[in-house]
DNA sequence: GTAGAAGTTAACATCGGTGTCAGTTTCAAG
DNA sequence: CTTGAAACTGACACCGATGTTAACTTCTAC
């Protein structure tokens, strides 16, 4: 398929798909005028990508991963070198604490959310019982 | 408390501290001769602004939403706009998706790291019986 | 009082993925 | 052939939290 189907498939777009090529992370074959050409798991491949991105790996780290990765596609998968292990090891730790600091936010956003569409207990208790008895 | 230890305490630099209270995300007390002087519970407010900024929130959001938070310090705490409620229930959806997409690469990479660790299948099924029996 | 540690402001640099624009070329359909 | 959509390369800009440096002031302990 053409760049522009993988960036409509994949919500990422044609500058991003070109730079991934660019940093080894995409390869794409060529029509005889130049245009790239993706097989059918590049779409598998560019989620995947994005989602390293996310969690926060450079370029550089993830071009070194993804040959040891091996997904539905099946390729040769290289094993990775103890040196990379080491790294990953340290990435996978990163990204625990970070699930651990996104769950407290998302607490924090869901609880003024909630307070939000409270009844307005000014000066009431912390439960949920109506407030205070008029006068 | 001065800012030193504040950033010691919280392992957030001097330079990010007054950083935050320069987007008004921090407020500091002044010794006479013009230094900063924290308050104790500066501790856990630093350490709320990081998880923020973890979880991708710019420092103009944060400022919206701090003081519609109550936490520990059982300041007044305001209550959030329809505005401000509706943004935050997309960043709050935006961090569920990015949990999800974290959990994903966390898997991807103990796959590389576990494989780079395992006996060698090189020609072996996907279980984790012994190899192929010898010839 | 004095020296050195610690704090202050201001300005500039960085990083890296992505947006965008410009000028050219290729592809596909009439 | 022609024409418009789509793709190509290359360059420049941006965002925004943080690092870093410089010149100067304040604090603290002797």
């Amino acid at each position: 398929m053409r760049i522009g189907e993988l960036a409509g498939r994949t919500g990422v777009s044609e500058r991003s798909l070109r730079y991934y090529e660019q940093q080894g992370l995409l390869v794409a074959g060529r029509t005889p005028g130049g245009h790239r050409d993706y097989p059918e798991q590049a779409v598998d491949r560019v989620i995947r990508i994005q989602e390293l991105f996310a969690a926060g790996l450079h370029s550089r780290k993830i071009a070194r991963l993804l040959p040891c990765m091996r997904d539905a596609d099946g390729g040769p998968s290289e094993r990775a070198t103890p040196r990379l292990v080491a790294e990953l090891a340290a990435e996978r730790d990163r990204i625990d604490r970070m699930m651990t600091q996104l769950a407290g936010s998302r607490d924090v956003l869901d609880d003024v959310i909630n307070a939000a569409s409270e009844p307005d207990r000014r000066a009431a208790g912390a439960d949920g019982a109506p407030g205070e008895p008029a006068a």
